[in-house]
DNA sequence: CTGAAAGCGCTAACAC
DNA sequence: GTGTTAGCGCTTTCAG
């Protein structure tokens, strides 16, 4: 391949001409530009990206861990951080943790070598040990969606969160307003902040409502269809089961949805459901889902510019911003009526 | 950061040694090995892969360009292609390209500058000026699920294809088993191969039964949901409309159950549809949707396989890997009834 | 078994 | 306006 000494020779200039022309970094006159420019045609010069990253201490590459990106909901997300990268001039290396401590600490330490110029975390950098790699290296990094165990972390993060409690909230608020007395709760797993956070919101609009919180009606499941489909399955066959079930995310949501199909429960008529996230599907299910919508993109396109920005200056403070939540009325709610009334 | 001469320096080796340990490339003697290892623990060294990546000519990073990582079929590939890259000890670097030549494009010179070793195609790759690219550089390229436009490549190019033919006369052979007459298909984007050939699977079949092919039963969709609800209702508008549907992927064939659903047509009873790819949404949909599977997880496996191989060896001689699909058989298909006969 | 030194392709003082 | 030159951090002959 043609180097910029190729090139240099070609056109009879210095390659520090060709460099400057090349980055714009300094007046050319107009003569040797074009005889760079010529030059650079008829060879096919590319610039060598690791030779000027060696220079330049960076790699216009930052590194994207997210814990599986053919979920639909982080597939989403991943989407727009790409978008965003892109758009900044950043390529983006993608990496699947499977919600993996290791697998994770395994891709910080690989990132790093890589000479990535920061790191986005989505769902991910629970790791106490891959943070303190980072901050020892000094690579800026920014978290999406999980908030990192906190106190111990001395150093600027941005996050980007979503009102999960106030999502959770408004969920189970909708169906209380709908007349709902017993209503179940698919939750996330526990551990997760996001999914303690939903759960949290609904047992406090259940008690804002003066209604106890049952913890039969609660029940944890791994965000997967499966495991929606299995625990309202749970659900129904309880003594007293809930005529309404608000699900942690809409994957689970659909995988009720399906379960109460199976079950010749009718939606929303004999069981209403919510979900969160809303997902392309959610659209396209059927009843269409009622759900509590996050801005993905905004997420992922916010995240990225956290991101930049701290590349660019790492004297920032902190930043941590709230993304507001929207509950998206479908068919997948009725009102309590006789027919399932307790 | 510490670099590798201020490992040597610490450790009293010089810094061949220090290489020749990091890389395992020739014998150390154990004391200086404990040495060395001592130093790049306390010094916290981590190699810097550009400079690295300069001597060696090798990123150890390959680039996918794909059209939409939030498309479920192609997340479901992309994940896997990242999967068998780590474990290859490769990074991915996602490039999501829309389907546009121009994009496409972009990336392709993006990803040479960087200096990744391999780029892996997946439902892209189609333009001339991209590939040509490539090959002055002599890049290894891989392509999955689109076929290159043949004759004009005199390079050797591993694709990893699937029976998209074969696919789309299973489907509607099937149909016709169950005794449907008149079949719709809501087709892909005719200039796409994977498209065209699993029309043209649809049409043999058809022709094969004895059946002719009847124009206004074969709509052009885009693969998006939102298509396949628009052309089944406007299939189902038809004045001798179809029984049976053949919708070429997932998506659009879950939008057709959903626009079924509003039309009051119950499925399988009054209409049968089968999909395209077996995305994971299909298990859940209701009802569960017919389709035909494609190996998504394979393909990307292999694909990764093929470049990997590829670019020890850029002496291989072509290879196109054709996978066998399948037919699910779910809940979307029924019997041609009285009820919904002619 | 180990080390000295050249150089990968580029950028950026520093000169003129 | 332009060129000379010294490295960036690493690998790898070549020499011992």
């Amino acid at each position: 391949m043609a180097t910029m000494k190729d090139v240099a020779l070609q056109a009879g200039v210095s390659t520090t001409t060709v460099s400057h022309i090349i980055n714009d970094s300094r007046h050319v006159s107009e003569e040797l530009r074009q005889r760079v420019s010529d030059a650079i045609a008829t060879l096919n010069y590319q610039p060598h990206g690791p030779a000027r990253s060696l220079r330049t201490k960076q790699t216009r590459t930052i590194g994207m861990i997210i814990p599986d990106n053919s979920n639909p909901f982080f597939a989403e997300v991943a989407r727009s951080v790409e978008d965003a990268a892109f758009e900044n001039n950043y390529s983006v290396i993608l990496c699947n943790s499977d919600g993996s401590v290791k697998k994770e600490l395994n891709y910080v330490r690989l990132l790093i070598e890589k000479g990535v110029d920061g790191l986005a975390f989505i769902s991910a950098g629970k790791d106490p040990q891959s943070i303190e790699m980072l901050v020892r290296q000094s690579i800026p990094w920014v978290v999406a969606d999980r908030e990192i165990p906190g106190a111990d972390v001395d150093v600027a993060v941005d996050e980007v969160l979503v009102e999960n409690l106030a999502g959770g909230f408004k969920a189970t608020e909708y169906l209380i307003s709908l007349g709902h007395k017993r209503i179940g709760c698919i939750a996330g797993p526990f551990q997760l902040t996001p999914s303690a956070q939903r759960l949290m919101g609904y047992k406090q609009a259940l008690q804002g409502a003066g209604f106890t919180v049952d913890p039969d009606l609660i029940i944890q499941g791994d965000f997967h269809s499966r495991s929606g489909y299995e625990n309202c399955r749970a659900l129904a066959a309880l003594s007293d089961p809930p005529t309404a079930i608000f699900a942690c995310n809409d994957l689970m949501a659909i995988g009720a949805l399906k379960a109460a199909h199976d079950l010749g429960l009718s939606i929303p008529q004999q069981l209403s459901i919510v979900g969160f996230d809303d997902i392309a599907w959610s659209s396209f299910s059927i009843p269409r889902l009622t759900t509590i919508a996050q801005p993905k993109q905004e997420m992922g396109r916010l995240l990225t510019a956290l991101l930049v920005e701290r590349i660019k200056d790492d004297q920032l403070t902190h930043r941590r911003m709230t993304l507001p939540v929207k509950l998206i009325m479908r068919d997948s709610c009725a009102a309590l009526s006789s027919i399932n009334a307790p």
